[in-house]
RNA sequence: GGAGUCGGACGGGCCACCGCCGCGAAGCGAUUCGGGGAGGAAAGUCCGGGCUCCACAGGGCAGGACGCUGGGUAAUCCCCAGGAAGGGUGACCUUCGGACAGCGCCACAGAAAGCAAACCGCCCUCCCUUGCGGAGGGUAAGGGUGAAACGGUAGGGUAAGAGCCUACCAGAUGCCGCGGUGACGCGGCAUGCUCGGCAUACCCCGUCUGGAGCAAGACCAAAUAGGGAAGGAGGCCGGCCCGGCCAAUCCUUCCGGGUAGGUUGCUUGAGGGUGCGGGCAACCGCACUCCUAGAGGAAUGGUGGCCUCAUGCGACCACGCAUGACAGAACCCGGCUUACAGGCCGGCUCCCGUU
């Protein structure tokens, strides 16, 4: 397990047009408190993630957990993601009311992530289809 | 010891590993090393400033804010000291221009809510005197209503009464004296003057008052579209050249505006600490000393261990397991207000107990 267990800037999403693209063209998954939005930029290189928690879900404080949370998980789970594309989770509104911790956030998300590279995987192994 | 009141400081600690954002140093660089990284309210954005841009001859009106007095301050609606009124046994707390400038309002109840009046009464006169009856007049002591009803007590007076008269008390107004910078206080004299409340309903008086905000503002500056200038190709005049005109197309070069984006503003400041001096105090002066976050889709985190303090549970001195308040910098200061698990320190008051 080499896993690469930084997250700095350019791990992260940080312009408008970014964030546009993907709540347009991403694809979308549900969990019990999060939206995900993926968003594959093939040739880029790079894995980036965004969060956005809006005013609903709570105050400042617990805004500010959730994002850091989210992003303690993505960097301990860098290899699951699927890689040259861009990931926008978004908290649902319900979310700032039960008090998440890590480990919750971990079995809420990295099942999903897992079926994705899976997913990713197959389409790798057998490029030949789409009209 | 209990109850209360006013004020101050705190807001778990230590360590390990994995990260995040600035800063400094070394290195061409990958990187390495060192050091820093949320609050008392960072919050609400309610006041006041600094700073920046825009506007601006001067004056007034309108609008807005404020409102006892004196002081503090860069400034305030803040703070300190004082005054008056009200509340509390007390420490202490709360409030603050004007109601004979005008114009209004005062629910319900009550006869009557503002300047005059009279429901039940009381008294006098008259009328059929058959009575608890009717008419006219005088009264405001008593009753009843209300948050509030035109001074209180006693005596005189009277048909019954009433500051109608007298004494004392309380107040109002005017004048004078003394104390105080002043708000105001104390005292004396005169007048029977005894004629509410609400200005957060409008209003009057006095004082102050341009507007917007760091997404302010400054600089650099793609792609695309469009603008301007010059030249060439082009079109027209012409047989051709020179020359002139045309711009509706294309190419080249240049210019300015400007979006995304980037840089800056950006943290050393009306700053903190200590000492001395002035002042009742708020605060001010001087000397020495300290440097304490600067992000930008937005860092300040995660995991684990040990200890600590509360609270709850397991029959709770020992042990174990849970839970731990309000809340997150966004240009910077000074205040106000609101939220807050817990415990800590100090001044003062009342009550109880002991010696």
């Amino acid at each position: 397990m080499m896993a690469q267990q930084q997250l700095p800037k350019e791990g992260r999403i940080r312009k408008h047009a970014d964030y546009a693209l993907c709540y347009e063209q991403g694809r979308r998954h549900h969990t019990g408190n999060f939206i995900l939005f993926v968003f594959p930029r093939p040739g880029s290189g790079k894995t980036r993630v965004g969060m956005a928690v809006s005013r609903k879900v709570g105050n400042a404080v617990t805004r500010n957990r959730l994002k850091r949370l989210l992003r303690e998980f993505y960097r301990l789970h860098q290899a699951l993601l699927p890689y040259d594309s861009d990931i926008v989770t978004v908290a649902k509104k319900h979310a700032g009311q039960s008090q998440l911790d890590l480990a919750q956030v971990s079995a809420e998300l990295e099942p999903l992530l897992r079926r994705q590279q899976r997913r990713q995987r197959e389409q790798q192994e057998a490029p030949t289809c789409r009209p």
